[in-house]
DNA sequence: GCGAATGCTGCTCATATGAGCAAACATGCC
DNA sequence: GGCATGTTTGCTCATATGAGCAGCATTCGC
């Protein structure tokens, strides 16, 4: 009886999903009651036997994103759904995308946002609409000069978010990383750089990324850490960066004495601002993404939804 | 509008799908009528936003099959899903055990069924329920003495069937091919062999499956054939065997005199029959799959989601 | 073998949904 | 601008579906 129901059940789900049939209609058909068909639905949807997918560059997971509000303790989270994805490349545009509409969406409307830069960050503000808000100030929170080819990525990025929403971008003239604590302390003192500091402490909002601790990580990229540099800080247990700075797996900065050369906003303050937006999506993210969550880094998560499910496993 | 309609339609499947909430709450939420998110769904249906998938082993494609039936004149189609499908060896035990489920239920109950032999056939009949009918006769309808190691299978197929359904098996005592026209003719001849013909000829109704044209034909393991008779075979233009006759895309026979040397049922008589099931499934069997519909040599055919939509393509 | 307990069945009733339609609206054409 | 045409909207009504419940059967313990 247990399997003769199950097999009915599958019958009659194809019935119905498929051919477009009532439940009274498959009754008459498989010689049964419609209310056993109805049944006999219910019981292949509890079994998971009726998978339902929506499958759309735009679409996302909203039961993930429930469990991520209340298993992980945040204010929010956007799971973008992985169905029908090609690649990593479109993973991370419709991750940027989404991040785009959530800010686009967020209220109060964020008098000034705090940033960082890298790609994942340019990619959100490609996607943002021109006139996504009125009058948005950008502020970058962390050191922000590159030192290479890449150049000017960091300046565009805050420079088009806040174009697109009618406000002024205010950019951190200092290297991310400084060779040496004195050099530092002084550029802080600075009150070129100390005021954009000030402000950065202030904004309404932050939006970020995280990097993997690799020798693909934009700080590497930059010049600013050699490759054997950070597979010191693997050594020591990091798992990733977060604008700018190296954490372990449970959001502890990992190297103190790189951390005070480091330029820009502390992970202190990043923690006690009640709007800090987290963009992370990609197979490689997963140990920063659940550092960030577990350490309470954001109070907004935008990921995918491999990153939202492992994010939930380790829980 | 085309574009934030569309955006919307799916914020509303997900809502419906996912959040399992009615189309008027869904309506509050997005400040929409009912009626308008009744519309958002119908059409993120129409566009092929929403799929639905019956995962389970015994799951079949309804509206592929009914496909198959109008568009490639078939009496019935079994088309098993492919959905969470792990490997080949699954496949073939999904289609098995639908060629056996569809054996059990056709009515009339064949009193003499006719059968081929290969891994397919066993495995048919490897599925099929102790007591699946009442006293139906098998027969084999193309030579079957194995010649190596495999020797047995073909016979214990046919006692299989015939044996779960309380019937008489009856075995075709011939090789499947003949070296010599005059050793073919004579064996036919012989009152033990047209004897098993004539029964086969009468059969009402016959279950078969279909080989590729390639090295790893049954023909070939058992000795029959080389692997250089086969590859002049598809020289001239072979794409598989069926009963034991190799065939083109038009499923006319190949080569003409080493037909006249194979024993077994000819393929205008399978093609005379109002009951002819062919089981044909795996990503190598479209073609022949093909051929075999195209040129009628089967009335209802079992086979897989993969196969079924080539053949559509092919149409 | 008998009663209790559990599960299954077919029902009533409330609710959710889709079909069809008239009015409002936008669109193109002169 | 004014009219005709096609599209979208909000509705009514018929239908499909799910919740809840009482009766029936089956199992289990003793």
């Amino acid at each position: 009886m247990i399997e003769s129901d199950e097999l009915l059940s599958i019958r009659a789900a194809e019935l119905y999903y498929e051919e477009d049939k009532t439940q009274d209609e498959i009754g008459s058909i498989l010689r049964l009651t419609r209310w056993k068909v109805g049944r006999l639905l219910a019981q292949a949807k509890t079994n998971g036997f009726i998978r339902i997918e929506i499958v759309h560059p735009r679409a996302r997971r909203l039961p993930i994103e429930r469990r991520l509000r209340e298993e992980r303790g945040l204010k929010d989270a956007i799971v973008v759904s992985t169905a029908g994805i090609t690649g990593e490349e479109e993973l991370q545009a419709r991750t940027a995308q989404a991040a785009a509409d959530y800010l686009a969406s967020i209220r109060p409307i964020p008098r000034t946002l705090g940033i960082s830069w890298g790609r994942t960050l340019y990619e959100v503000s490609e996607h943002l609409k021109d006139g996504w808000s009125t009058g948005v100030n950008v502020v970058q929170i962390n050191g922000g000069v590159s030192l290479n080819r890449r150049a000017g990525t960091a300046a565009t990025t805050a420079v088009t978010i806040a174009q697109k929403a009618g406000g002024q971008a205010t950019l951190l003239p200092s290297p991310a990383i400084l060779e040496r604590l004195e050099t530092k302390l002084a550029i802080e003192g600075d009150r070129a750089v100390s005021a954009v500091l000030e402000m950065a402490a202030s904004a309404n909002a932050y939006l970020y990324s995280a990097g993997t601790a690799d020798e693909h990580s934009v700080l590497v990229d930059s010049g600013y850490l050699t490759v054997d540099d950070v597979h010191e800080l693997v050594r020591k247990g990091a798992v990733g960066d977060v604008v700018g700075r190296y954490i372990d797996a449970d959001g502890n900065i990992v190297d103190p004495s790189l951390d005070a050369r480091t330029v820009g906003l502390s992970h202190d303050r990043l923690r006690a601002s009640d709007r800090s937006i987290a963009v992370i999506a990609g197979a490689g993210k997963h140990a920063v993404a659940n550092a960030v969550v577990r350490s309470g880094l954001c109070t907004v998560l935008v990921t995918d939804e491999a990153t939202a499910i492992s994010l939930l496993d380790e829980h």
